[in-house]
DNA sequence: TAATATTGTTTGTACATACAAATATAGACA
DNA sequence: TGTCTATATTTGTATGTACAAACAATATTA
């Protein structure tokens, strides 16, 4: 009965596979020392150099706090600098963060081809833009 | 093009629209002083009164020590208590964890109705039974 | 121009989760 | 029986995330 709710909670199961896939992306990152979403920090860097905290935010969904909090860290690491213009913080990516780039796209692939090998490459591109496309609805990003 | 790399990688789009629904499960279940999680979990003891924690986290997919913390809180907020025997600990809900019953089941239909009126009943029930399968393919419950 | 409102960022705090090591108990077997 | 191993739980510590309040800078408007 219980089994029955879990299986039937979109609460529980979203968050379930989401450790799940924190766990391998981790273990992943790891060989280049970036927690994932750190990766993504970086890359949204590389395409725009000079971005804004808050467009990083909006970017990878986080609140702008625990953007403030991963910068940071990815500070600290010498990965990126800012700048403080205005009330605008912008970001710009180090030349050891920018050293990262190679490393990084391939970790991405591998994670891919990982969970891939088990889900199957289609059904779990099917199912990621599936659940992207969720999310935006759920947040009123997309009318109906 | 970090765009598309967020939309194909399983592991944002999972932890996204977990934080989505993590977020919509905690206003709804402040209703009821609980945690989505510790709903689940005084479910799971009404179910088998004296449960053990191992078995707890196995319902609930979530580590030993994270059960530990989680019904530490709980026995502070007497909606449950443990007996010790053995090496085994087994939980038993309290008269006024029994008492959240039904507005526990209330709670989870309301919030499976908030999404579905997003997503759709159908949509939302399919979306969260495949996530479920998922995890289980990942973490190899399931051969093949 | 002064007062007010808005916007972007940071800070303090809290929560859920996990890993690794420690602890405690039970089971196996020599 | 005594020792070793396996199992269940707890503890210490760390991470990622968020909310609310504080702060700082800009924009608006009276």
């Amino acid at each position: 009965m219980l089994d029955t709710y879990l299986k039937e909670c979109l609460y529980f199961t979203a968050n379930r596979l989401g450790r799940v896939l924190t766990k391998m992306a981790e273990d992943e990152f790891a060989s280049c020392g970036l927690a994932p979403n750190g990766a993504f920090l970086l890359m949204a860097v590389y395409e725009q150099e000079g971005i804004t905290q808050k467009k990083l935010g909006e970017m990878l969904h986080l609140q702008p706090s625990t953007v403030t909090r991963l910068i940071e860290k990815m500070i600290g690491r010498s990965l990126i600098y800012n700048q403080v213009e205005g009330r605008l913080s912008r970001i710009y990516s180090t030349d050891k963060g920018k050293a990262l780039q190679p490393q990084i796209q391939q970790c991405w692939d591998t994670l891919r081809d990982r969970y891939g090998a088990i889900l199957g490459i289609e059904d779990g591109d099917r199912l990621t833009l599936e659940l992207y496309k969720a999310s935006d609805r759920l947040e009123g990003k997309i009318q109906e």
